[in-house]
DNA sequence: ACACTTATGTAGCCTTGGCTACATACTACC
DNA sequence: GGTAGTATGTAGCCAAGGCTACATAAGTGT
């Protein structure tokens, strides 16, 4: 069967003509969807890893309530996100101690802040109200590609 | 007991001097992960409703299957999420049908891909290769706001 | 008509990331 | 040193969104 009839045989429809808005490409378009997938799945980890050094950067110390509160969720959830920082070695910490970051984290962190700088000031270059980028930033900045990363500093250099 | 102390008796750490880094206050940063939280959930519907209109528009039917393979998802989880779409009043279909878009739906899509589009040529606009900006775009999108998207607007009519 | 292939739907499992409720461990203070 | 208060940790629940395996339905072709 020649792959563009293969798409729409079912119920006799005919094949799809020529005119119509043309969808991207079926694998490129999973492959999109895909890559969003993934970096949700990273956000988490490195939303934890930002905050928690920043905590320790300007407090000495990240506690797991004071985590949570940042986070604005409760502390068990806060606390079992840790057990996975932990088991992923980006964390580390003893019971009824302070978290800190491993080399791995530490890292995270320095990338994920660097990224995140960048998304506010670019989002404030095109006119976005500072207050609005630092929201919308925390959101969009998982998924800023380094490519997009570097494109976006040059542009804040012009 | 003074506010300022109370976050730091713990271990007897002296209060937070001033100089250093300062974060953000507690609960407008909480307030930012839980915006990006609610975005995320959101995420999915409007990818479902987004490509069941794309689909609908240029071929006529949206297959569970074909939506399915286009998201890069097996099409259990396709036919689940659907069933959320239904369940959300954005969806319908009769079983061994294809699925259509309620009002709710079709305007939540356009919404989708008014979005989509504005936020792929801003990207563009910024110096980011057009296949890289689609890529990150499919993430990026779901947290953009409509002030930011404003913006967006705004800048690209320059 | 019967077999074959594909599409659809169901069942059941896993992980993540929320939550509440309860138990335990600190710390501070009198 | 005991008590009050806060922090920490555990148990167990839920929904979302992945998956595989299986069963049924619908078209296709000979």
């Amino acid at each position: 069967m020649s792959a563009n009839e293969a798409k729409s045989t079912r119920k006799g429809r005919p094949a799809e003509t020529i005119g119509e808005p043309a969808l991207p490409d079926e694998t490129e378009q999973a492959q999109r969807f895909e890559k969003a997938r993934s970096a949700q799945a990273r956000a988490v980890l490195e939303d934890y890893a930002e905050l928690i050094d920043d905590l320790l950067t300007s407090g000495g110390e990240a506690r797991p309530t004071d985590i949570a509160r940042r986070l604005g969720v409760s502390h068990p959830t806060a606390i079992k996100s840790i057990a996975r920082l932990k088991r992923e070695g980006l964390a580390a910490s003893e019971v009824n101690r302070g978290v800190f970051l491993t080399a791995a984290g530490h890292e995270l962190a320095a990338r994920a802040r660097a990224r995140h700088r960048v998304v506010v000031d670019l989002l404030v270059a095109v006119g976005v109200p500072r207050a609005c980028a630092e929201l919308d930033a925390e959101g969009m900045e998982h998924h800023v590609s380094d490519i997009a990363l570097a494109a976006f500093s040059r542009f804040l250099k012009r």
